[in-house]
DNA sequence: CTTTGTGAAAGACTTCACAGCC
DNA sequence: GGCTGTGAAGTCTTTCACAAAG
């Protein structure tokens, strides 16, 4: 989906599904907080309930990692918690840079969950130079002249763009050519990097979009109507196809979250 | 995915697919965009380019709308712009309302992509007290007691939870209790609903983990080392499994973003 | 008797490739 | 000639259901 592609032609076996590789995480949750309580084992029932998936679905996606299970048992919690963090790259330190530290930058930089697992936050980059100097999260903000040097001297190889949708190529663009391979992308944007490079994205917007659809259809069906050719209300769409142009300021683009 | 289940039995036809739903913002985005620099029509190409999605998956998931192009043409920008607005159910207003006014959700409350295509920020709401009437995006910050006042008497049917893990559950059971039948969920834990509710997540720590892992295959690649059975550094992960509890403060959850 | 691990079946999504219409 | 719309083929994902292991 996010992913440009796996990798080159046909790597050795050893592929582990994305959809598998997309819930490791869930899982990896669901047993760190079992290992917190100290509890020995798991079913694969209970696990499955634990991290909001079925458990023929969570068995086969151990399946891809290898028998570390036991029958008539289940799974031994500390021994899943290394193979899945081993699995998924986090028994080594992740050096990550934000660049873009409006209200979304700041709020990412100070996510503790991004500190935990192997993410360190390497630095944080903005464009703005009334920002640079101040610290947030307790991390000094730099201007964007630095950021080649930044990524090259800190060896990172994650970027998080976090700037207005207008600046998000352009930023892109030097991370790529500075050495990052993996970009996680906040703007609502495409970002086109060449091959080889993994761009994931997180669009609230599209994420709204989405429940909207769906709520949509819940009240349609309610009231029973078929949601067909009902002509609608072109005035509201009208005014809903140019809200884009609303926000849009002289220079291309106006900041907010994930903007600015 | 997020998706508890789509609906009852089987409705109707006219099912769009899940993926192809998930799609349509963004090519509302790019017809969106085409929209302000008046451009007329947009071949398939074109607009999958745009996109970043390929021809023949647009042209399949257009399909599902109805016949909307033209052959030899293309389609209609502004024709186009409407059907999708109407499909996805934004050609009427969803009042939304926020909880856990932190970092993140002061960054949500000012997103400006919120504002637009019908998503309307109803509410502020937050349990801290002093936070209470104080205005963040120009919208005063409610306390959580008035939750349910402000569900019904907006008819508030999305609601977006930013508040710590700890809270999100309880949170969540009050908004559907209230009303809502729709939730964006940024706090980092599996939410249960009944029936008919839907939710979406975004998980920054499990995007970062994804993208971990692509990376780390990566690396692998490029030195030719098989990731099979290298015995790994069992102490970087004894660390990375108890990180979670490191951050874990007396009372079970510490503010910061999501978590907080 | 319990619970894993997994072939095989079912289903969802994507891509191909071309007939059909402009 | 150009481009859409779509069956058919191909690929990926989920679910079933049960033999095998403890």
């Amino acid at each position: 989906m996010a992913t440009g592609r796996t990798h080159r032609p046909a790597t050795r076996s050893r592929g582990i599904p994305e959809a598998t590789v997309a819930r490791l995480p869930l899982y990896l949750r669901a047993l760190t907080a079992l290992s917190e309580r100290s509890v020995p084992t798991v079913s694969s029932e209970e696990l499955a309930a634990a991290a909001g998936v079925n458990s023929a679905k969570l068995r086969k996606d151990f399946s891809y990692l290898g028998s570390y299970g036991t029958r008539g048992v289940g799974y031994d919690v500390e021994y899943l918690v290394y193979q899945i963090s081993r699995e998924l790259g986090l028994t080594q330190d992740w050096p990550v840079v934000i660049v873009g530290i409006g209200n979304l930058g700041a709020a990412l930089a100070n996510y503790g969950g991004f500190a935990s697992r192997g993410f360190r936050v390497a630095a944080l980059i903005d464009a703005d130079p009334a920002m640079a100097g101040r610290p947030v999260a307790g991390i000094p903000v730099q201007h964007t002249d630095e950021l080649e040097h930044i990524i090259e001297s800190n060896g990172v190889s994650i970027g998080v763009i976090a700037t207005p949708a207008g600046a998000a190529q352009q930023v892109c663009d030097r991370l790529v050519a500075a050495g990052v391979t993996s970009i996680l992308n906040f703007a609502p944007t495409v970002l086109t990097v060449p091959d080889g490079v993994d761009v994931r994205k997180v669009d609230l917007s599209i994420e709204l979009q989405i429940l909207a659809f769906h709520e949509q259809r819940k009240a349609g069906e309610e009231t029973g109507q078929e949601s067909g050719q009902e002509g609608g209300t072109p005035t509201a769409v009208a005014r809903a196809a140019s809200a884009e142009a609303d926000r849009k300021g002289p220079d291309g683009d106006v900041p907010a979250v994930m903007p600015a």
